[in-house]
DNA sequence: TGCGTTATTATCCACATGTATAATTGACGG
DNA sequence: CCGTCAATTATACATGTGGATAATAACGCA
């Protein structure tokens, strides 16, 4: 009846590390089960740990939850605007196009994100950390978006701009979840030619066939 | 210690208006605050009734959740498509005009419907019954989308109807997503004059300016 | 009016969850 | 090689969850 009580072995691990494992955890429970498969017990599980650990290297569930939420959005946005930075300044319709293309390859668009971004999505509305992020990273994504708009060879009308800017990401939005969580039904860059036809036909504007090449190596990301 | 034990008095009600009301709770309280408030205890007390008569009335909570569900989904297309079928079939244009605006009014965009939406749209991903619920009102939606686009007066060409009605379907999301979630950040009618105004772009037609009108009985909806 | 049906309530239960705290042990410096 | 510290584990706890079952009272009908 009592066992030995062997303890489990364990090593010790960098702060970092341990942080990123469970977050890691967090995010992944969440894209496969919803936010109410990532309990204490199953992230820790999940990172080779005892759930107690968490609550050493997190106040609460509550503040993991927050880091791994700041981490998917900070990853979307910032993986779009490091695809924009790298096309001149003298091609805005490149710029432009190499945001959105970003938008729709690994690791954008992965069943874990817009999992992760689905399982989530509605504790926006609640919990105000929650919106903060929520806001600082959504509208901070569609700011960029508008800018990289504005830059087009084209007269000047920031109210169109700004409508324009509503438009298209709206549809970028719409099609990462339906391309994320139907993966099967679009074939192989089948929705990053859809997102570029319908922002160039909104925008009046036609990107070059160069655009709609997806990135050989996006196939199988390292 | 022990009170006289004095039982709550009640009426008798009819199954379907006690099914309507629990769902009712339900959706509400997914909407107010995610699916983690709709507890058992939670709905009943807003449906004015003890926890154990949603046993009486559904098999399990889980049955009750799909009846909200399947209630919020099919509460959009109905009216998506009601809307449509009130512009003659001689008006192709129109009738587009019409299935797009219903989506931008009460009784389809408001907080409550985008809350529920939010807070179910994880469980489609793993649920089986709440991904077949998801599965034939949204991609039928979007097959009645792709038929009115095919009506359009102009040469047929069922693949690009198919890629514009995704497109399509996509930006009205994108815009539903937005607009309920964060109404106050635009004016009145701005959401449904940029669907129009995309669609349209993307279409190749300009809806006439009565499609941009919104009825005026719709501000205050009964 | 009285009776039976059953809608509804009340109570109990097994289990899961997040959290708090104590016990242990790995790693590192002397 | 030993002592110290904290990273990690183990255990316990209060609470909330969905579900099961028994008791009761509202309503229809004779």
């Amino acid at each position: 009846m009592s066992e030995p009580a062997i303890r489990r072995p364990y090593r010790r691990e960098g702060e970092e590390k341990r942080r990123d494992a469970l977050i890691a955890a967090a995010m992944a429970l969440v894209a496969e089960g919803g936010p109410e498969a990532a309990t204490v017990r199953a992230i820790a599980a999940r990172a080779g740990v005892t759930p107690g650990l968490i609550r050493h290297y997190f106040q609460s569930k509550e503040e993991l939850t927050h880091a791994a939420y700041r981490q998917v959005m900070e990853a979307m946005t910032h993986e779009a605007m490091r695809a924009a930075a790298a096309i001149p300044e003298a091609d805005p319709a490149g710029r432009l196009a190499a945001f959105v293309a970003a938008n729709f390859r690994p690791p954008v668009m992965t069943t874990l994100l817009v999992g992760v971004w689905a399982g989530y999505m509605h504790l926006g509305r609640n919990d105000p950390v929650m919106h903060a992020i929520h806001e600082a990273t959504y509208l901070g994504y569609r700011d960029r978006l508008q800018e990289l708009i504005a830059a087009l060879p084209r007269p000047a009308d920031p109210a169109r701009d700004r409508r324009e800017a509503i438009a298209c990401n709206a549809l970028i939005d719409g099609l990462w979840i339906e391309g994320g969580s139907l993966p099967d039904n679009f074939d192989q860059g089948e929705v990053l030619r859809i997102a570029l036809d319908g922002i160039g036909a909104m925008l009046g504007i036609r990107f070059p066939e160069s655009a709609y090449q997806i990135p050989p190596e996006s196939e199988t990301p390292a």
